[in-house]
DNA sequence: CTTTGCATTCTTGTATGCAAGATTTTTGAG
DNA sequence: CTCAAAAATCTTGCATACAAGAATGCAAAG
């Protein structure tokens, strides 16, 4: 209620509905209409729908002409296409990082990991991939590359559902541990084990990738089966 | 006229201001109004607005709140990110593209090089760099990796302006010689010899980025110098 | 009971109106 | 002539109105 002049209510609007969508808050395939959005958001129509026109860009979410506005489902591709994109460019970013060392950025990193710890314990997803952000945000600006990380960014989101999706089944303790072992490879400007860790540490995400598809199947894109064909109306 | 029912009219604005900014007929730097661009695409301002706000997040243009619309200017910052994410993503795809054989999709290659000689001859750079675009796409397809493409495009959306540049003064030839030693090598499935040509080939286009800024200054983003402090009004 | 065709309702796509902030011009004083 | 302040103009940001297409429900026929 303090910063409300500052941004424009489009905007807002997309931060908004882009962290509701990547935090699972709305779920993926779940319709929604730009007049109850326009609603909840305490605005009309117009921004609403120039966020929703970023984000169809961006692919979270599906806009059926004329036929409604439904989050995006998770695509297999997609996901797989982001992990590509991400790892490359995410290695070339840790091994130019090991090669650099800024204190300051460092204490940042140490700083963030720690933190990292504290949102398992306390069982804080947000500020566990809060954190993790920051974190890899950090690597771009040792390597002298904070650009780069709004294209990482980009990447990511098609992949932050899943992670969402394995946080429920996952050992959150093995990626901090990751994460403090590419920090010591960076540290000891050890580039091949850095890169090595974090390719490790990227991969971990998609180990379960057909495992949650199937437990999370609703939430992914089908593949054009009926599936009502199948299941009899069980009412009788 | 004839697939005009087909897409909306704001994806018809995204896709004309898209190729005619980066194709440099609005020139960087250059105020356009939404007002007039809504005349000039034959639609209402909101159409317009909505392929503002989408090219505004691809930092094609930039929006200064109420005070107007300007085709952005060309950021060193953002080229030298764009060459940095696109020499990554471009090295993988063409070593994993060299591990495969898929003799439709290397003949497409080879047709696009050979249309790409003849768009020299033509001097016809349109054509020129449409045939760029479509063999670097092939590559991912042969990849297997097609979703690749549309991250390498953003990515390049910063720099296409600065080739478009360095055209006026380019070595042409230099660049489809450096796109026949890749095919070459791929097709010998001599991973390490495609990425030393490719990488040398992106690289390329950055080697007269600095002459290019002095060249057409107006073009590029100014270093907050207020220039007006500096010169006098030599009017008496 | 199923299926087909139609009418209703809903949702988006576009145009337009209005208000607020920024820019420019004008006007007046020194 | 220079500078400053205010008014007028311009431009965007948002809300609203309207139209066209899609989905849904209903009724009638087989």
């Amino acid at each position: 209620m303090a910063r409300d002049t500052k941004i424009s209510a489009a905007e807002h609007c997309y931060r908004t509905l882009s962290r509701k969508i990547i935090g699972l808050e709305l779920k993926p395939n779940e319709p929604i209409g730009e007049h109850a959005l326009a609603d909840l958001l305490g605005v009309s129509r117009t921004p609403v729908r120039e966020a929703l026109s970023r984000l169809s860009a961006e692919g979270l979410v599906d806009l059926r002409s004329r036929a409604g506005v439904v989050v995006a489902p998770i695509r297999m591709d997609a996901v797989r296409t982001a992990q590509f994109v991400r790892e490359q460019l995410e290695l070339a970013i840790v091994a130019e990082a090991a090669q650099q060392s800024n204190r300051r950025i460092l204490l940042g990193i140490r700083q963030a990991i720690e933190e990292q710890e504290l949102a398992i314990v306390e069982d804080n997803p947000d500020l566990f991939f809060e954190c993790d952000e920051r974190m890899h945000a950090l690597y771009c600006s040792l390597a002298g590359r904070e650009g780069v990380w709004s294209f990482i960014s980009d990447a990511k989101k098609h992949m932050d559902r899943v992670r969402r999706l394995s946080v429920q089944a996952g050992q959150l303790d093995q990626l901090v541990q990751d994460h403090q072992g590419v920090l010591e490879a960076v540290m000891a400007r050890d580039t091949e084990k850095a890169r090595e860790i974090m390719q490790l540490h990227l991969r971990r995400v998609m180990l379960d990738l057909s495992e949650l598809g199937r437990l999370f199947a609703p939430y992914f894109e089908q593949n054009e089966a009926k599936a009502e064909g199948q299941s009899p109306a069980g009412q009788s």
